[in-house]
DNA sequence: TATGAATGAGGCTTCATTCAT
DNA sequence: AATGAATGAAGCCTCATTCAT
């Protein structure tokens, strides 16, 4: 049973080192982009050889798709996390979701480019399959908080996924200007512009009222 | 005068290769992606040796610049057309704007890119300084367009680059959509989407009426 | 212990490999000419392959000033040599100095050139650091033995460096000219002439006696 | 007839475009290193087109070899200056051959590297074989003045190559300290040095009278 | 299991030389 | 004869991945 112990000690340490490396790679690739990341800097950076790394994922493109997966488990998290809570909070789901992606612009950014990267390759299947499915369910969850809101009439009646859609479109816009040096040097007043983004993005599926005349 | 003539044929048809290598390395770049086109294969698509991409680019980066600025500059075309036109046409500048970036979402994804790519390199500042000049004098464009709907009580008081930026971020974030093989698949009604997205752009900015029962 | 060992075990044999591709490099350089060599050609004589190369050195001009110390440093070794020895011994420093040079003129020869073509660079300032400290320690050596034949009447009482770069450019020039296929053609008699050659570099610097009368 | 005579205007203005490109090529290459200069930045100096350049001479190697010959031929030029004066101006020969290449050290030092550089090819013999006569000519040129001064009892009775080759030993030394960025560093008297290398130089390999002391 | 030395395909860039005009 | 655009071999260097210990 000693033996028995010892190894499901070092099964744990195991998963704790799987952490760092993605962990630590993570920080890396925000800080330099991941083009200009080696294999060994991550090695480096968690303190352990260049091998160990291969013993953990098989290829670099498995670090970005796991990389991807916890981000959208991060999510998931966050969701199970407003759903023990009662209904006021369940309505909040949507705002919670995309005010998490915009907290971090950089890792949002990283992980925008990962798609793109990915998308273009054969990379282990069953991780992509496994994203999806995460990802299927966290959009399911919120396609449940937008459709309360529907049916109390505050938001507009259309398919559920054009708010979510709607939504992650202004969000991806928003991370974006935070991101460009050019776009930033217009800007003069980031809080008052950020939060004019917010209140659009609050208002943008709104049921429209009907003396509402504006069009253009 | 005939070799002077001679002369500004060869120097024309330099241009027209210049051209032509642009072209081909866009359409490259887009359909497999920047980092899986190499020179060689801009110099096999346009028929020519590697050896004569470097006679008008100093390197792969500077192909990227000249791209971007091509690309600033169709914009600025559309401006200078649209401003030849009466004051509606005046008044559809925004929009056109937005529209004329949404209507090829692989291409303005590539330059996206492209963008944070060359932000973390040096090369050539000159390039840099023109793009980014082209830049300014579009979103001056833009900004005049805006800044007589603020007049007319259309758009809401607020910092004409507010209703800029936020237009911008939609749009950037629906291209990104059109883009994500995954989020595209949760997509049944694209028409029908991007319609309701565009409206979402349209009522934006607006000025609120005093009966809106906004809410969160 | 035993991995510890290993450890030193494996350090040793990078090390001895590092050796080998200085040493099969210069046979190279000296032989074919430093520009006609290629990385590859180089590893391709060591038996590993190209990219092991530069685990052990950045570039290739980390190489050629590798190779550099490496040579001051065989130099700094037989003085740290002649110096156990007794006084008599250390009056040959500056002799043996310059035989040791002599007795290899294609290597001699070779780091000429090297010399020359890092000169214009700004590679490694570090390892030029410690080049120039070497020599400098050297040149501090040859001082003194310089200093101690002034001091006992035998050479002309002038700064140290004046007799010590005299006989460099003897010796320089003589290696030249063992080196140049068409000089060499006149000298019939190597033997006779590198003797005379080491005559005058003997000489060279010495204290001019009353009666002579030697004019030009 | 006016046909011949532009033509042998052409044939002039020809050969003196091919005198202007050697020249800017050789001060292109005592600038900036032979390896760092292009055959289009020679033309461009002179404000010719590349292609031109290939008119005159078959490769790069074949400008290298003119140019050497060229150096060489105002070396004869020199000989034949002096020759024409009296009996005390020969005598002068060997001096003035050795300042002549010590007063211009950074072109010496190019012709030095061409000549190791061409070595190892099989570059226009005919041109070679040209170089090589002109050359030992020169040294003929030398050995007579050396001559002279052997029969007046001035130098010692060996070999004249011996004094030749020795004072070329001496030249080619002192130019490549004049060259050298490090050892310049420890020379703070310059005129003093070289000074007191000259006098070496005639003392080089006169008779030594009787009661000289000699040691090693 | 952990390591890190070794690998080599592949990318970018240079430049002497060619050749059609 | 003059041109300069075009060429492509060749060089340097990077880095994901392998594998023997």
């Amino acid at each position: 049973m000693s033996d028995l112990h010892k190894a499901s000690l070092k099964a744990q340490e195991f998963r704790k080192r799987e952490e760092e490396i993605l962990v630590r790679a993570q920080e890396l690739f925000i800080a330099n982009g991941e083009d200009k990341v080696t294999v060994e800097m991550i090695a480096d950076a968690v303190g352990i050889g260049k091998g160990t790394i291969y013993k953990h994922f098989e290829t670099k493109d498995e670090i970005y798709l796991r990389l991807m997966i916890r981000y959208e488990e991060e999510l998931a998290a966050m969701f199970d996390r407003l759903k023990e809570g009662d209904t006021k909070d369940r309505a909040r789901l949507a705002k919670d979701y995309f005010s998490f992606r915009m907290k971090q612009p950089d890792k949002y950014a990283l992980f925008h480019r990962l798609e793109h990267k990915l998308t273009n390759r054969t990379s282990s299947p069953e991780l992509v399959a496994t994203l999806h499915e995460i990802r299927a369910k966290n959009l399911d969850q919120l396609a449940e908080s937008i459709k309360a809101k529907i049916d109390d009439g505050t938001l507009e009646d259309v398919p559920t996924y054009y708010h979510i859609f709607a939504a992650w479109a202004l969000v991806h816009g928003a991370v974006a200007i935070h991101h460009s040096k050019f776009y930033q040097e217009f800007i003069d007043d980031k809080e008052g512009f950020f939060s004019f983004l917010g209140d659009i993005g609050i208002r943008m599926g709104n049921k429209r009222t009907k003396n509402k005349s504006n069009n253009e």
